[in-house]
RNA sequence: GCGGAGGUGGCGAAAUGGCAGACGCGCUAGACUUAGGAUCUAGUGUCUUACGGCGUAGGGGUUCAAGUCCCCUCUUCCGCACCA
């Protein structure tokens, strides 16, 4: 009989489901492991990049479940977010319909799969289960005074007044969680506690967006404003090198400096802050663009020198790092520079070469960036940078010109969103008493359900006055609702916290559950989520570690990053269309067959092609390893005595006990230690391909082939786990082969006694030969140059050197 | 520009400094077949009739031995990019 797909999936999905063999329990005797993937949105149906990750993830599960560990692998859908406002719209339903409408279709992609998820664990973001703590963890940050509102801009559409990725900024009130507070232990334990569990790239990746700088804060006073400008810098050794300094058009500063200004002037710095802050933020960004500046007639005194420094207004200076303002040194800013000669600001050289003169200001064509030697500094001249950096804010500090400072290129967590499907921020404005926290006996704060969403407009939730008018809990007058919902970065933070106890209800986790269950052993997801996903799961666990409810502060141990999967050169995605429905795929061959492809058509960390000639490739594998039992099932059956090494006589059959166990050995390391599933995989065709070619047929050579039949069928579940269960079955088993353990190699049945000897003359492979295995250097040198072939070529050649590495090579160097 | 990862047959890919191309796809030939897009067998880097030579982006180096280590160049992809 052909192998039904269809029937023995569902057959093993069913018998897994009804012996609940995936359930995982706390049970701290046991150790664990915690194999995550990143949820996916509910976006309608899974896609191949899904099934990638998640086959991935259900290999490693089902792996270390086999190997004694406790296993908790489990799944669930992030489920907030924009896209369900806007499918909403289109098809005329509701965003929370839509959302749990695509999140059970979905439930059933991921089940025909056969993934080994423990269902009972699922984490839904949009049911207020889950979101309701998703309000309580803000609510505790907002007790630790990391929660706080600032005005910030949005893209604003004037003409259907909502937030879109277009148009105009507006400056809205909005939440914040300031992150910050945590960049030094998120860029610290990147080095300290991600490597090597996290690919470098990632870790690489977060150092840059964290963004540390060393350096020094000055002040420059303008004396006609009464106002100290503040200004960062990393070259405090170039401090003698200002020439002008440049604010942000954003900058505090500029408003004050216009109200003193006459109108027509202040028209123009008007026009100009104008033209400058409309630039978008691609344009205002690229390094490349011009740099645009407007001279105030106002000037800050410099600390040191007390000079008068004329201050400007540039468009490459941005309000957001540092303080907004630089002190501009020409002569050692390429964009200073840059600056200067389009509006002839002086230059003045403060860095020359080790080995060089002092540069003209006026002749130089561009900043000298690098090390050297101070000049036209005064008393510093001289110092070499690395040590005048150090010597000169020490100076500072001293005389009070300086302090040191270190910066960061991470901002806060900008938390609000002006849309409706997502966590309610739970405050309240109330009349008399401002802004006040709902309090947590009140939680969670409801997200209605039954509205609609309009295509113009604001927030649904603006329009529900049930909802949003409420009482103060503080002195229960009137009271408005935040209509801003969170971030839903916010829900991904902590999902997995919340797979360890999934039905607590008073609490967001139990701490015994997570403390034993995390930190995930590892965790697997795309690239995409390098920075954003990732860093703030980890601010999360350190904050969760900060109000004593864990006992961990990084969340993922080992970090997989796998690639995309790619059709016709280009990333599968809607808008190319190229994709490949997986149902489509999976009614066609089944899910055992693509799982096996998609495992071994590439190693999990590059990009993978799809071909469905190699689906079919895959297919036709588990074709011949189902008519290797189904052919030979009663002879197999017959035969289920081991035999050891010792009692084979046959060196064929020796040689194929040895192949067996060198399989486990080499399958287990590539899928524990390298995570290269392609070569596990490889190896099992290997061996599958030995037990065809072994044409031996006596006793124990039966015994030989079911007992690599066994060690084929076990070694392939966690890949193909439906075919092998029934097979695993058919053979007589009686215990599930996802409950069998793993096998484990005999050591004995590696060892070879006999071993080809790879002859090299001048480094040339000349000649193969047959040895005894484990021959002493010197045995094994006088066997080869005995031999009749090696012999002939020596012949009247002049011996210089011989190497030889026992069991494998010897290389003979001749004249 | 800075940083990172790559470049190996027709294709996806393998190779603790020790036989380059495991495994698979494709292709060629054959077998079995009414049939073959099923299955099985054999072959498949390249030049050469052969012996053998040449081959891991290119060039140099270290080594008895280099895809692998070192230096330079080219190239592809990714991340960051006025971060003071």
């Amino acid at each position: 009989m052909p192998y039904d797909f269809n029937n023995v999936e569902k057959k093993w999905q069913d018998n897994w489901n009804n012996n609940k063999s995936f359930e995982a329990k706390t049970d701290n005797s046991k150790q664990k492991f915690f194999c995550l993937e990143m949820f996916p949105y509910p976006s309608g149906a899974l896609h191949m990049g899904h099934i990638r990750n998640y086959s991935i993830g259900d290999v490693l599960a089902r792996f270390h479940r086999k190997n004694n560990k406790n296993v908790i692998y489990t799944i669930g859908f992030d489920s907030f977010g924009m896209p369900a406002e806007n499918a909403a719209i289109k098809y005329k339903t509701k965003p929370h319909d839509w959302t749990l409408k695509n999140i059970d279709y979905m439930t059933q992609q991921l089940k025909r799969m056969g993934y080994s998820y423990d269902w009972n664990r699922e984490a839904i973001t949009c049911l207020p289960e889950y979101y309701k703590w998703n309000q309580w963890f803000f609510l505790q940050m907002y007790k630790k005074g990391l929660v706080y509102q600032k005005e910030a801009p949005v893209n604003w559409c004037d003409t259907c007044g909502t937030v879109l990725a277009t148009v105009t900024k507006k400056n809205l009130k909005q939440w914040f969680i300031k992150i910050t507070d945590y960049a030094q232990e998120l860029l610290s334990d990147i080095d300290k506690k991600l490597d090597p569990g996290w690919p470098k790239r990632v870790r690489i990746m977060q150092t840059n967006w964290i963004g540390r700088s060393e350096g020094a804060r000055l002040k420059f006073n303008v004396p006609d404003l009464n106002y100290d400008i503040e200004a960062f810098t990393t070259r405090f050794d170039t401090i003698y090198g200002v020439t002008f300094i440049a604010l942000a058009p954003e900058h505090e500063l500029v408003k004050i400096m216009r109200d003193k200004l006459n109108h027509d002037d202040a028209e123009k710095l008007n026009e100009f802050v104008k033209k400058v802050t409309s630039q978008s933020s691609i344009e205002r960004s690229d390094a490349k663009a011009d740099k645009l500046g407007f001279k105030t007639p106002f000037y800050g005194i410099h600390p040191i020198t007390g000079k008068k420094i004329p201050i400007w207004i540039a468009n490459y200076i941005l309000i957001d790092y540092g303080t907004g303002a630089i002190m501009g040194v020409p002569s050692g800013d390429q964009r200073d520079f840059d600056f200067c000669r389009k509006y002839n600001i002086p230059v003045i050289p403060v860095i020359k070469p080790e080995d060089g003169e002092i540069f003209d200001g006026d002749k130089m064509t561009q900043a000298y960036e690098e090390y050297g030697i101070v000049c036209n500094s005064g008393e510093f001249d001289g110092l070499k940078t690395e040590d005048a950096i150090k010597i000169m804010i020490d100076w500072g500090e001293k005389n009070g010109y300086c302090k040191r400072e270190i910066n960061f290129k991470l901002r806060d967590w900008l938390i609000s969103r002006q849309r409706y499907w997502g966590t309610p921020i739970p405050f309240v404005y109330c009349d008399h008493c401002g802004v006040v926290p709902v309090p947590e006996d009140q939680l969670p704060v409801r997200l209605p359900e039954d509205v609609e969403v309009k295509e113009v407009g604001h927030s649904p939730l603006l329009d529900l006055p049930d909802w949003l008018n409420t009482t103060c809990p503080k002195c229960g007058g009137h009271a408005r609702r935040e209509a801003d919902t969170m971030d839903t970065f916010f829900c991904s933070s902590w999902y997995f916290d919340r797979y360890c106890s999934p039905h607590d209800d008073k609490a967001p986790f139990e701490s015994n559950d997570v403390n034993y269950w995390m930190p995930v052993d590892q965790y697997i997801g795309g690239i995409e989520h390098a920075c954003l996903h990732l860093i703030y799961a980890r601010f999360f666990a350190k904050f969760l570690n900060d109000i004593g409810l864990t006992n961990f502060r990084e969340p993922f141990t080992n970090l997989l990053t796998q690639g995309m999967v790619i059709k016709d050169g280009a990333k599968m995605s809607k808008s190319l269309g190229n994709t490949v429905d997986p149902t489509e795929i999976v009614n066609k061959y089944g899910a055992d067959t693509v799982r096996l492809f998609i495992l071994f058509a590439a190693p999990p960390n590059n990009d993978l092609e799809w071909s469905e000639r190699s689906v079919e490739g895959a297919n036709r594998f588990l074709g011949r390893v189902w008519r290797l039992v189904e052919d030979n099932l009663e002879n197999l059956k017959a035969h289920n005595k081991i035999v050891p090494i010792d009692e084979i006589q046959s060196p064929d059959a020796k040689e194929f006990k040895r192949k067996i166990h060198d399989t486990i050995i080499n399958v287990t390391r590539d899928i524990k230690e390298e995570k290269q599933f392609n070569t596990a995989i490889a190896r099992l065709m290997e061996l599958a391909n030995a037990i065809y070619s072994f044409n031996e047929n006596d006793d124990t050579a039966n015994n030989l082939k079911r007992e690599a039949v066994d060690v084929l069928l076990n070694c392939l579940s966690p890949f193909c786990p439906h075919i092998t269960e029934e097979l695993w079955e058919m053979l007589g088993h009686e215990k599930y082969l996802c409950d069998e353990n793993w096998p484990c190699a005999d050591e004995k049945s590696l060892v070879r006694d006999s071993v080809m000897i790879v002859v090299q003359i001048n480094g040339k492979v000349r000649g193969k030969i047959s040895c005894q295995a484990n021959l002493s250097k010197e045995n094994l040198e006088a066997e080869i140059l005995n031999d009749p072939d090696v012999k002939k070529r020596l012949d009247g050649k002049n011996i210089l050197k011989i190497i030889s590495v026992p069991d494998k090579l010897v290389n003979i160097v001749v004249k």
